[in-house]
DNA sequence: CTGAAAGCGCTAACAT
DNA sequence: ATGTTAGCGCTTTCAG
């Protein structure tokens, strides 16, 4: 197959040890060694081969982005596209590669989890198994909880503090002058969910709001879903004026559902939604939404994924990042 | 750190040749044996080092799915999401993983292109260095280049027939009786765009339709350019009844300017879009778009390159899915 | 069914 | 600046 660095010092007459060092250190190795060695690895189409240095260094430089199945049908919808991209923009200026992985795919014939790849650290996206996390913590890879929180030791939550979103979002309704304000939330991890669900009522109570469960609606987070629970709303005797969608998705499929019913947005009905992924400006009306910062969770989750590898104290066992109203034409 | 083989068979009394046969060929060892290794590597907490036997085994049971830069910011557009979902499953499906890469995370000090992690295959997505792809190919790298084409040897393509899809495009919008029909061209690869280019100016001919060059615009495939290039359109003394967008970000986009101008859509402007991603499913009124099988894409891909990874001869350079047209409302 | 031994290709002391 | 050498953890003949 390809040749090794043995062919490629016996051709250049240096030795195994200076053609390792001409790519791992190239400072520490003389120009006309470095000139001798490239050429010949080059006749000889050698590349340093990873595997063999991982093993080695006990270290691979790869880390591993471990997505949710439930995530599906899109394994990267467009709320993680952005936390991934920014992931991988770490990595590569660090040398790292990522492992794209859905959390099943790590079992063994036994029935155990199985640490199929060796990889440095591992960032779980949304649900994660806290029985996988441990066992990686087991085998000394660092973990991170990306947009979800688990109280264990020695792992670090980076979320986003969705309770405050939510309020913005109601307080924002609120100062619009609705009074009657629903809710389609999405069925997403527990604590997600809940933040944005108490959220919601605790900024209805603060404006002395009622809550009418008819006009909370728990859905698939999907577009289909979030279409068909507008449906449901718009066909009640009396119905909200307007609605907090605790996703983006879920809010496209709202303003379907109202444009269908031939109704005028914001008119006849107010939508806010919630990530400000791309799907809020491709409807229109654009959609209020909450921003929630995707590329810098990612990069904050991969940095400090970073410096757990380089063995650094953790000095925080979550970080929260704030939310953000964006208002659009919606509402 | 963890513990290793030679552990486990120490505390279990068996060999470090049975310990791994417990685990690669299982069929081979006797249940008293397994029932004590495993307990033994449960206690141990140990966990197949793959690095290791990638190392023996020269083969590490990885894939990279490589995707140019420029389909950046969104690193996984909604086009390439389905096919790399599509992916993954072949490749958990077969013990494999896969990295996802961009292309110039593959670089060395010295300029050369640098096949910075081991795998055992390629598969290139969109835009792909024809150089990267012969380095891949010299190191017994089989590649699969995924919707594109470049005749090299030993490259396998899978792409679709954008050529006719611009043809059932056109040929849509003239059966609904459209005679002034406009062209959102995004800049994709030079193959991409020239097929559905051709498609386009070709079915026109078919028709005796005139080419008004105005009616034409080259663009950047995104959401923002579609509106603008519309809005244009709109503004034009004479302008086209219909238009047809390459792909559905652009549609999108155009959708935008239409109802931004107050014009109904499909009455004052009909749009056809193209990939048929989710995205036509989130606009209102939905889109009439021409199909591309991502799913379908992708799982060929990973099948072709696991046949050319199992050193099966290839019987075809180009494997081309159809397309096919989809009605929904903008039409 | 199980064991002994020889590497896979590279890096990292330790020398020179 | 360069060379020597001892493994990294595992699989795989080859024996028994």
């Amino acid at each position: 197959m390809g040749s090794t660095i043995i062919d490629v010092a016996k051709k250049c007459g240096y030795s195994k040890a200076t053609v390792s060092r001409a790519y791992a250190e190239p400072d520490r190795v003389s120009e006309k060694a470095k000139l001798k060695i490239y050429a010949a690895a080059k006749s000889l189409n050698y590349t340093p081969n990873a595997i063999a240095r991982a093993m080695v260094r006990q270290q691979t430089e790869n880390i591993a982005f471990i997505i949710h199945e439930k995530q599906s049908p899109a394994v990267l919808n467009p709320f993680y596209s952005p936390i991934l991209e920014a992931i991988m923009r770490e990595c590569t200026r660090r040398g790292y590669s990522v492992f794209v992985i859905t959390n099943q795919d790590m079992q063994l014939p036994n029935g155990d989890l199985y640490i199929k790849k060796q990889m440095d650290g591992v960032i779980f996206a949304g649900e994660a198994n806290p029985q996988a996390i441990k066992q990686l913590q087991e085998q000394n890879i660092p973990v991170v909880l990306l947009n979800n929180y688990q109280d264990l030791p020695n792992l670090l939550c980076v979320v986003a503090d969705h309770y405050q979103g939510a309020i913005y979002a109601v307080n924002h309704l609120y100062d619009r002058g609705h009074r009657k304000i629903g809710l389609l939330a999405g069925r997403f991890s527990p604590q997600i969910r809940e933040a944005r669900y108490n959220g919601y009522f605790d900024a209805l109570a603060q404006h002395g709001l009622r809550v009418d469960s008819r006009w909370i609606q728990n859905i698939d987070p999907s577009l289909e879903a979030g279409e068909e629970a507008m449906a449901r709303l718009l066909a009640l005797p009396e119905r909200p004026s307007a609605v907090f969608c605790t996703n983006d998705t879920v809010a496209a499929g709202a303003i379907k559902a109202v444009l269908r019913a031939g109704r005028r947005l914001p008119e006849d009905m107010a939508i806010v939604g919630y990530d400000d992924n791309y799907i809020s400006r491709i409807v229109e009306p654009e959609l209020t939404t909450i921003r929630v910062d995707a590329a810098k969770m990612g990069r904050i989750a991969a940095q400090k994924l970073f410096d757990l590898i380089a063995r650094k104290p953790m000095d925080e066992h979550i970080i929260q990042l704030p939310t953000q109203l964006v208002v659009r034409g919606t509402t």
